[in-house]
DNA sequence: ATACGTGCAAAGTGTTTGCTTATCT
DNA sequence: AGATAAGCAAACACTTTGCACGTAT
């Protein structure tokens, strides 16, 4: 399912999470995206949000209670939520193979994909936190 | 923050999760729960998975717009979801090293832990799928 | 006795959806 | 022209919370 028609609304939606540099979620893009079309609904940002997801423009990143967050850089690569400020950091770096030894341990599954995320603090909450 | 009191709903909460076999979310609980102490409410429910989580007893499972599920096994052991019938299938494995490399790529963060799961299709979906 | 827990219902949050109107191609 | 998208508001699913009453210790 490709994005048939590039309308105003799409082009800000992607515009605006491509510029981001704090992996935002739907409020957020809203938010921004009424500067640029002043009357967008937060409907059609969810709507365009999970269709970017579709076509892969997207990575969509889910926390436990908190509302999904978008990631529009795609190559592979690995996150980081700081336990104090929420943010999200990108760790650029290969992704660890932890598949092929689960694969070969479980052979009566069929494993496709692996997620991985890792958690902790951030350089700037890791210093404020030094007593 | 320990149980302070031990009350009928909490033992019976505790209870059935850990007889469950199949990582339940609250509803589940609750409607089980309800066969024991029948006039329990939901808000109890969810307070004491909440409580029980922080102790320790049960671990939260959460996934992407879906209800929390609990694990009463808390061993370290991985998860693989079926991305078929929803299932969790815990693997009983090692939990692979995947801190030490990104600790030492990015020193200036403070990695506390990672956490991994898995995605594919379990025995019963594989089979079902082939042609 | 008294702090802590419960039941109930209402409120919250994030997200989805039905429907009519507008718009891209 | 015709299919697809947008705007709006209502509905949703899951979870949390305020408050008065109940109960374990």
């Amino acid at each position: 399912m490709a994005i048939q028609r590039l309308t105003r609304q799409r082009k800000a939606v992607l515009e605006v999470v491509k510029q981001a540099h704090n992996h935002p979620d739907a409020a957020w893009v809203y938010q921004e995206v009424r500067k640029i079309v002043p009357n967008i609904s937060l409907g059609t940002v969810y709507r365009t949000l999970d269709t970017l997801v579709e076509e892969g423009h997207l990575i969509p990143l889910t926390r436990a209670g908190e509302a999904t967050r978008y990631d529009a850089n795609t190559d592979g690569h690995l996150h980081m939520i700081c336990e104090q400020c929420g943010e999200i950091i990108d760790l650029d770096t290969q992704i660890p193979d932890v598949l092929s030894e689960v694969r070969s341990r479980f052979p009566h599954l069929e494993i496709k994909s692996a997620s991985l995320e890792y958690h902790g603090l951030c350089e700037h909450c890791r210093g404020h936190l030094e007593s």
